[in-house]
DNA sequence: CGCAAATCGTA
DNA sequence: GTACGATTTGCGT
């Protein structure tokens, strides 16, 4: 890997530049009268500062309102300042908010100045050999300067290294705390020397070096001065202890918690719309449409050479192959005739080793014309030993999807080092696209060329075998070069923070191999089942439609919610319950199910869309996804979509197979094991309570897993106050619908909709199970707290999810963000463990129980395998046994497991 | 043909 | 009240 030079680490005392502006700037207001000279002055400041220093990490400090710990040593401290005017205090939650909405780090610690939390955090950059920028209006900061922090004004325009303040001060950054010690300060009312001023005090600092020896030999200062140095001895050390910036401060929180700078375009310019900055409105306005423009600017480096060669050529191939070998890691990527990993053959593969060198190699591209191509299974059958070697490292965007497509090929691809779309979707899973073309542009700063630029688009959307060479060239050698820079970018982005490099070293990246086998494996479906099943769903949906027509009086499509709109709140005046997002009365199904009991329609149109939905999404829908190769289904499990670590599934998803209803049941009893195998079905048993229990420490809540208690029935005895034997079944459904929503962060609102009782009764729930649970209670505080300060939160195991809008000024904005606070950290450690399981479960599996039993499904708290019937039992319990042990939690994991002939039995 | 909205299936 | 994906309709291109 080639060495990386770190950009430096930008911290900024926002404090001194918000008094500077202030004064310096002219009195500018917005047309309501609110004061915005000193906003303007420090916003600038920080846009200045992210384009003069690509690439570094800007962390803003500001003093908190209140004491300091200066305050506690010297009851004088700044005793002499006079209070903040008002139009300026105006100014600072205005600041903070824009701050935020730039995505920039913003601290802001009770009881130190921002002088100590910079100086702290300047301390911890250079211990990791991270140079430090520290960006102040503010002279005694010369203190921290050294050979790896410089400061810079940039009001002034002035930087200034170690030699810079020789040359300002006199003195070395190291002499620069005595110095304001002898010098003292009137507005912080440091007493100092009386009549000392910067000359005498580089005089004697020159003579004596520091502050002790110049004590030590005060009789040696003649005149008037000598006395005054003589009677101020006592108050010196006082005035050194002011004077010293701390750099221990304990924050609890280190440069690398400090996220990745997101701004919120869309909240920045509704702030500076606020505060009437309209040149930078345009600026983001036209940025916006062109996101590249302006991130292209901050993070793109050099601009990287690029040559891509196009191999036709035997021998080329040959030396490629050897530079491959010997290197310490490569990028890799397949072009292939389909996205469905099933069907797709290899059209050419490309390779990179060096950033801006990288070669395609077409091996199938087979348009009118196309120039004669290296054998296919030859030039694979050359390369089946490199990508079969787990030693030789390889780096690829989603290596999962052409694992799949090379075992097509007979080829077992092992040495998966990085990934990059894991790279990215571990640093942050908020971003919604993790594909190759938007990091090139969001980490790269690089304009990548698109497929549908050479492939076209819609239904005449060339495969790749139809593109010609001359386009198919770049554009392959481009994925490979992209993505090798890309993981060159990310990598230390990653190793930065220990615990999201953990995250992905050891639960992202070793789940790569094990979903691409569950992929491959697929799952057995009894397709004649499903499909007289539709039938059966056809026959009664036609009777209920006709009914539904006579009860209306004429035909309509019971499938369209807007023509039942018509015929339910026009025609037949029934009341509106709830309007949809868009304000259109809603025909949803809690509404009908209301209605139910004005009018019959409603429960015949809620019969038909229950079984509508059963057919067109399942009983048809399955039968045709199986595999004419297999025999079976092979879903995509998506590693890089949710925001809280989960897994998702698609074409088809798996993950929303009915289980509630006897109609839906039906659709799983069609999942079955094949001839001699029996389906095992093992689940956690409500993890996500148990990972709160674990995470809050709550001692009630410990006790009654510990106990094995049925944890409704313990939550109901404990807020309704009785015996837990003398639970009704209602109080037990009650108590359900708390612990459910204490997961998804609820309100009293919510529970009360739920519960369909008052709010006030709802929220005499809550409090009495936070009284009874007070852990439970003060985790929810803490991470709510931890949320706004951090602006993410974590799970168990370090995966970090952003809140962009958990400081947002939309109220309602901002609620939802503090739910998904408290959900995230719980859905996800519950991600994480069952990801943890898998690899365990998988690797246990492949080594011992190779013919007997394999992993096929996995559904967010559950694992499907297929055994044979002969090993049941052992494989069974081996499975609850791993599954239990993948996190050691302050409770017990339960897993409950069932067999089956099919899905549904094994329940 | 592509997209948003509404709806509903799961954990 | 959390987290997803698939389907259909209806509208605009």
């Amino acid at each position: 890997m080639t060495e990386q030079k770190i950009p430096p680490v930008v911290l900024v005392d926002g404090s001194s530049y918000l008094f500077r502006a202030y004064h310096a700037l002219p009195p500018l207001t917005t047309s309501k009268n609110h004061p915005t000279g000193a906003i303007k002055g420090v916003i600038s400041m920080l846009r200045r500062l992210e384009q003069d220093f690509p690439g570094s990490k800007v962390v803003v400090a500001f003093d908190a309102k209140g004491k300091t710990f200066r305050h506690d040593m010297y009851e004088e401290y700044k005793a002499n300042r006079p209070p903040m005017p008002e139009d300026l205090a105006m100014q600072i939650a205005p600041i903070h908010d824009i701050v935020r909405a730039m995505g920039l780090p913003l601290l802001i610690v009770p009881e130190v100045e921002a002088d100590d939390v910079i100086g702290t955090l300047a301390h911890e950059a250079t211990s990791k050999g991270i140079d430090v920028v520290i960006s102040t209006g503010d002279k005694d900061m010369a203190q921290l300067v050294s050979d790896h922090v410089i400061l810079n004004n940039t009001m002034t325009d002035t930087t200034m290294d170690r030699d810079g303040v020789v040359e300002k001060f006199g003195v070395t950054p190291e002499q620069i705390i005595d110095y304001l010690a002898l010098v003292g300060d009137k507005v912080d009312n440091i007493p100092g020397v009386n009549k000392c001023g910067p000359k005498t005090a580089v005089k004697w600092l020159g003579t004596y070096q520091d502050l002790d020896n110049l004590i030590e030999h005060a009789d040696e200062i003649k005149g008037k001065i000598g006395d005054y140095l003589r009677e101020a001895i006592k108050t010196l050390p006082l005035s050194r202890e002011l004077a010293t910036i701390k750099t221990d401060v304990d924050l609890e929180f280190g440069l690398e918690d400090l996220g990745l700078p997101r701004q919120d375009d869309s909240q920045l310019i509704e702030l500076f719309r606020e505060y009437e900055f309209r040149t930078w409105v345009a600026e983001l306005e036209k940025g916006e449409s062109s996101e590249e423009q302006s991130s292209t600017s901050e993070n793109a480096s050099e601009p990287v050479e690029r040559s891509y060669s196009i191999i036709t050529d035997q021998s080329e191939l040959d030396d490629w192959i050897e530079r491959l070998k010997s290197s310490d890691l490569f990028a890799f990527d397949t072009e292939t005739t389909s996205l469905r990993y099933m069907d797709a053959e290899v059209v050419g593969v490309s390779f990179a080793i060096h950033p801006g060198e990288a070669a395609y190699v077409p091996l199938a591209h087979d348009y009118m014309g196309a120039p004669e191509q290296l054998d296919r299974d030859h030039v694979l059958g050359q390369l089946k030993p490199l990508l079969e070697d787990p030693a030789l490292a390889k780096v690829g965007q989603n290596l999962k999807y052409d694992k799949n497509v090379l075992a097509n090929h007979g080829i077992h691809l092992e040495g998966i080092a990085e990934d990059t779309m894991l790279e990215s979707y571990v640093l942050n899973s908020v971003l919604t696209r993790h594909d190759m073309d938007s990091l090139a542009r969001q980490y790269l700063g690089e304009d990548t060329i698109s497929f549908e630029s050479i492939a076209g688009k819609g239904a005449k959307q060339l495969t790749f075998n139809q593109i010609e060479l001359e386009k198919a060239g770049p554009y392959a050698a481009e994925d490979a070069d992209i993505t090798l820079r890309l993981h060159q970018t990310l990598s230390p982005m990653l190793e930065k923070t220990g615990k999201l490099a953990n995250v992905y070293r050891e639960i992202d990246l070793p789940l790569v191999p094990v979903l691409s086998r569950m992929e491959q494996r697929g799952t057995l479906i009894n397709a004649s089942t499903l499909k007289q099943h539709s039938q059966e769903l056809a026959e009664r949906m036609a009777e209920l439609e006709k009914e539904a027509h006579d009860v209306a009086g004429e035909p309509f499509n019971l499938g369209s919610p807007k023509q039942l709109q018509a015929i339910f709140y026009e025609k037949m005046g029934l009341p509106v319950i709830k309007k949809t997002p868009k304000g259109a009365p809603s025909t949803a199904e809690p509404v009908l199910q209301e209605l139910a009991h004005e009018h019959e329609l409603p429960r015949l149109i809620l019969e038909h869309r229950s079984l509508s939905k059963l057919k067109s999404t399942y009983t048809d829908t399955l039968p045709g996804l199986i595999n004419h190769r297999t025999g079976r289904i092979h879903t995509s499990y998506h590693q890089a979509v949710t925001a809280t670590g989960r897994l998702s599934s698609s074409e088809p998803n798996l993950q929303n197979i009915p289980i509630r209803t006897e109609q839906g049941r039906r659709i799983r009893q069609a999942f079955i094991a094949p001839e001699g195998f029996k389906l095992v079905a093992a689940d956690y048993s409500q993890i996500e309570l148990r990972i709160m229990a674990h995470l809050s420490g709550d001692k009630g809540l410990l006790t009654a897993f510990e106990k094995g208690e049925d944890i409704h029935k313990a939550t109901a005895a404990e807020v309704f106050g009785v015996p837990v034997e003398d639970v009704s079944g209602d109080q037990r459904r009650s108590a359900k619908a708390i612990n459910f929503g204490l997961i998804y962060g609820m309100s009293a609102f919510g529970l009360s909709r739920q519960l369909d009782v008052e709010r006030k009764v709802a929220q005499e729930y809550i409090d009495r199970y936070f009284e009874r649970y007070p852990g439970v209670l003060r985790y929810m505080d803490n991470i709510r707290k931890q949320a706004h300060e951090d602006g993410f939160v974590e799970t168990l195991f370090g995966r970090r999810l952003y809140l962009p809008e958990i400081n947002a000024r939309n109220k309602q904005l901002q609620q939802a963000a503090e739910r998904t606070a408290i959900n995230a950290p719980m859905q996800g450690t519950a991600a994480d463990i069952i990801k943890r399981a898998m690899i365990d479960v998988e690797n246990w599996l492949l080594t011992e129980h190779a013919d007997t039993a394999r992993m096929t499904m996995q559904v967010h708290d559950e694992l499907i395998l297929e055994v044979r019937e002969s090993a049941l039992v052992d494989i069974r319990d081996g499975l609850v046994r791993r599954m239990s042990s993948a996190a050691d939690l302050d409770v017990p994991l339960l897993v409950e497991a069932g067999v089956g002939d099919n899905w549904d039995q094994a329940h």
